[in-house]
DNA sequence: CCCAAAGGTTAACGAGCGCTAACGACTCTG
DNA sequence: CAGAGTCGTTAGCGCTCGTTAACCTTTGGG
């Protein structure tokens, strides 16, 4: 039984720079050598921990899909208020998610092609679900979209939550917080207009 | 003379073709013989219309990203009337390219990377150009809105806009024109909330 | 009529990649 | 202290891919 607390494991620490390098330089573009260097073993040796660079793709793209829908039923668990404060829950989930794990969500739109196919349907059911979860909220706030226009929106705010990983240098942008709050009352702005 | 409404030349054919291709599998994922034999001929033949696969993707990077900044900085002298108008009028332009153009939409900010250090200077120049020359617009609606923020709105807002690619099967979704219209009204939505 | 330019073809090379094989060191545990 | 399991190493195989070389066919102009 690992602890929550504990270092990440070599597996955990293989993931993490594996989701750093694909990000940066896309799927076929990084080399077993490069992720073995990325955590000091070198090239066969990451054969210890997983059966092949497809393997560590799709962990990931799993992991993410499942974690955010995972996250999202909880949160319509939790919201018995009011449709607006679920909707608002949310927003603040996928945003905490936007900012602090950019490359998974980078991967997550980018490489999904290149899994097997078992595992792209998996990925595309969670997405979906997510999606759907996200529509029904939008629509108990504003009851009078129609549900192609609530699911465009939906996935159009996600292009927006999502486009902090194509930011320029950091100077120029407001910080963690008031980015978060931006992007907060952005995605709003959008629902609130697609009538 | 090349007349402009004829038959693309084998060039352009070559350019479209790889635009799909890169865009579906990546630039990496896409080998020459694929793009060789989806405009008919095979393999090294292509070599006789450009020096190499990284100049494709070279030539269609640099081709959106300078088409975007014209067809933008166009809109803006056009524009002579009010602030209102200027912005629609480039959201209009936008959402055209978005919804007509998605395998280059998909190109330009998924495989930047792949591209020479010179090519890439030049593609980021053009795109900054473009951001700036929104930046501008937006503010001269907003006022009040602080210019980092504003820069992070209108990064947030091309998030929206582009992500029509993502989009799944076209049953569950409006028409064109339709989505057409969605957009506009969700990106100036999300500009008046952003404060 | 010839010949040069344009635009193809196939064969093959060299590099890089994912992955396997074979081996070694370290650490528990009975 | 023996032996097994874990986690590394290096060498190398086989395949794919971008690119080049050498050659062929068609076409338009002097």
């Amino acid at each position: 039984m690992t602890s929550r607390v504990d270092a990440p494991t070599r597996r955990e620490q293989i993931l993490g720079e594996a989701a750093r390098l694909f990000a940066e330089r896309g799927f076929h573009g990084v080399g077993v050598d490069e992720i073995g260097a990325a955590v000091g073993i070198s090239g066969p040796g990451l054969y210890r921990h997983f059966p092949g660079k497809d393997a560590m793709l799709a962990e990931l793209l799993v992991g993410i899909s499942e974690r955010l829908l995972r996250g999202g039923r909880r949160r319509v668990e939790e919201a018995a208020g009011s449709a607006e404060q679920l909707l608002d829950s949310l927003l603040e989930g996928h945003i905490d998610f936007a900012l602090d794990d950019r490359a998974l969500i980078t991967l997550q739109d980018r490489e999904l092609d290149r899994l097997r196919d078992s595992d792209r349907k998996l990925v595309r059911q969670f997405q979906r679900q997510y999606v759907e979860l996200w529509v029904g909220a939008v629509r108990a706030v504003y009851p009078a979209l129609a549900e192609p226009s609530a699911r465009a929106s939906v996935h159009a705010v996600f292009g927006l939550l999502n486009s902090t990983p194509h930011l320029g240098r950091p100077g120029s942008l407001p910080g963690r917080e008031a980015m978060a709050a931006l992007l907060h009352r952005l995605a709003r702005g959008a629902f609130s207009a697609a009538r």
